[in-house]
DNA sequence: GGCTGGACTTGGAACGTTCCACAGACGTTA
DNA sequence: TAACGTCTGTGGAACGTTCCAAGTCCAGCC
């Protein structure tokens, strides 16, 4: 049951037989005080339980040291370490972290953003949002910005990502260099990032000569998206031999959807995902998929935020870091082109 | 860019020619405005882009309308949809979400607990957390508190978790029903709910008379977990022939060690997972597991919140919903006692 | 013994809101 | 016409900090 009030720096002043300014000095641990009051001070505090008001003081000091971070989808993996990155990163720097979650919903994504900016905080990391980017830029007039997942293309915004063509490129090429042709690819729909993956796996088929054969279904960065996007290819004719999904979660809903019609992964259709998150390592799953530097992103991420609010710096910055081919189980040869007997065996990959 | 200093009340004031105090007004949807100032002063707020600063208006009414959740590990998708639940009833009762993340590790939570409560949340949600119970006590002297997952003994804490150890029986009866008695348990360590679920776990084999099959291994709530506490099992002989995992997170650590030793699920040995996340139901994984009503559960918590935040509630609540079984692939009959050869084919379950 | 200067300490003015008591304007009623 | 409400709108006092300029002490020095 929460007692009264919460003691003031004024009830620790009394307490200590100090002026409150004397008790601000301890609390923030100023070093001209000498060491009887700093400890009478430091009595009293633990004494009263003493909290300072972050909102008083943030009041005053028209600065925060917190940084807000955007998550867009709390059921992907990806963005713990994106955030563990972001908290290792901020500790260094003696910031705090405050989150909030628009649930790939737009409309909510924004207000969590408000509720963030109310509150002043000092910076702003969007992990891979939804929200239309005229509302990110028109958060980067008041607070820093670094957008993460996809490129920023106003001057007043940060972004880091991995290089998107490239990941695409290496998931077609491996796919391609394994003898496939029917390449298709599962977008992202109007996730961040989305865009250049599906024109990274555009570019990458032309490169490779297979321009005849670019099939995009639509999806989107959830397992349900990909579910989606994957009875839509599995439903033409010729199906395609290979999937490049947008994510590890599109990849998995797509693995479901290839299982639900009784063909196999990778004997009938290879699969590759995106992200390399904790679920395509699972060795029961064996997703072959282009891995990211999660925990590296959330980190520069957070540099950059740094580099803005303190530095003053105001030239843009994308960082870009290379993703990398993994791969693993979910990948093969195309099955012999297709005899009349349709295959209708049991017995899984591996 | 940053720009200057944010507007504030006093600026959009001058410019709309009014009060502080009816912007004040206006700003908070006050009835008492006419039409004609109500207009001005929007338009003011609108060109100016205004908006109001949480921190001054927290001080002043020494109360935030911010429920702060702390989510212990990101990477298990059961809290997303926890977090969910809260948001939702968040909306409707005109609360707003801060989170923060201790990732594991007690002292992290700690500090994202303190810039909470320095913060002036009105009530806080602590999902699964691994903090000592002291703090969380501590912490419920300032502000309401609902812990998530693991039953609150302090009377100052409200708690919402599953029946622990009726899932635990659900899980351990339905290994006996198939005609397992060597049915071991991986537990969750130092994890929220981790006792009770060991608990329920015993006691549930005792109550189907297999006291002496009694077998648990030191896990955690983690994948990592899961697969150190299943190597400790597949070590011992004779060895189970069947696993009840903590959670969904070890239950896949647990699968990891077992194929890693050649062995199959469900032919060789049985797993129950536990909270039905998104990835038990992969169909790839087809988790056997143990159902929580996680949405709900997050709802109920806000719920709870907000009866002692408003309603003044001081007697403590503690709110248990029904799990329930929910049978998929990962669970099977024994194996026939062992036969001198050991059997090495391959060719996964399904 | 007074002066200087450094080490400590302090009072009071911000900071941007909300809240509250009160002021004007205007119509209604006795 | 005076008294009285009812609407609207306003000024100024909080709220709990930090910051800044200024104050007090006291040792050391001339």
């Amino acid at each position: 049951m929460p007692k009264g009030k919460p003691p003031t720096i004024d009830d620790v002043a009394t307490s200590a037989g100090v002026s409150k300014s004397l008790v601000s000095l301890v609390v923030r641990g100023a070093a001209q005080v000498s060491p009887e009051r700093r400890a009478s001070v430091l009595r009293a505090v633990a004494k009263l339980g003493y909290r300072p008001n972050a909102m008083a003081r943030g009041l005053v000091q028209k600065r925060t040291r917190i940084a807000g971070v955007l998550v867009s989808d709390m059921n992907n993996p990806f963005f713990a370490d994106v955030v563990a990155g972001i908290q290792a990163e901020a500790r260094v720097q003696g910031y705090r972290v405050l989150m909030n979650t628009g649930d790939r919903v737009p409309e909510h994504e924004d207000e969590a953003v408000e509720t963030l900016l109310q509150l002043r905080v000092a910076g702003l990391i969007l992990g891979a949002p939804m929200m239309e980017s005229a509302l990110v830029v028109r958060a980067s007039n008041e607070v820093p910005v670094v957008v993460i997942g996809r490129p920023a293309r106003a001057t007043s915004v940060d972004s880091v990502a991995d290089d998107d063509a490239a990941g695409a490129f290496a998931a077609v090429q491996h796919c391609a260099s394994l003898g496939h042709r029917r390449i298709a690819h599962i977008d992202g729909g109007e996730g961040a990032g989305a865009m250049e993956r599906r024109e990274g796996y555009e570019a990458a088929m032309r490169k490779l000569h297979l321009s005849g054969q670019i099939r995009v279904a639509r999806g989107a960065f959830t397992e349900v998206g990909g579910h989606q996007g994957a009875r839509e290819l599995l439903d033409q004719e010729p199906r395609p031999t290979a999937i490049f999904a947008a994510n590890d979660l599109a990849a998995i809903g797509a693995l479901n959807a290839i299982e639900e019609r009784g063909l196999h992964v990778p004997q009938d259709i290879s699969l590759v995902g995106y992200d390399n998150t904790s679920l395509a390592s699972m060795r029961h799953l064996s997703l072959t998929t282009i891995h990211q530097p999660r925990h590296d992103i959330g980190q520069m991420a957070m540099e950059l935020l740094v580099e803005r609010i303190e530095g003053g710096r105001v030239k843009p910055r994308r960082v870009v870091l290379a993703p990398t081919l993994v791969v693993r189980g979910t990948t093969g040869p195309p099955p012999r082109e297709r005899t009349h007997l349709r295959r209708a065996g049991r017995g899984g990959r591996k």
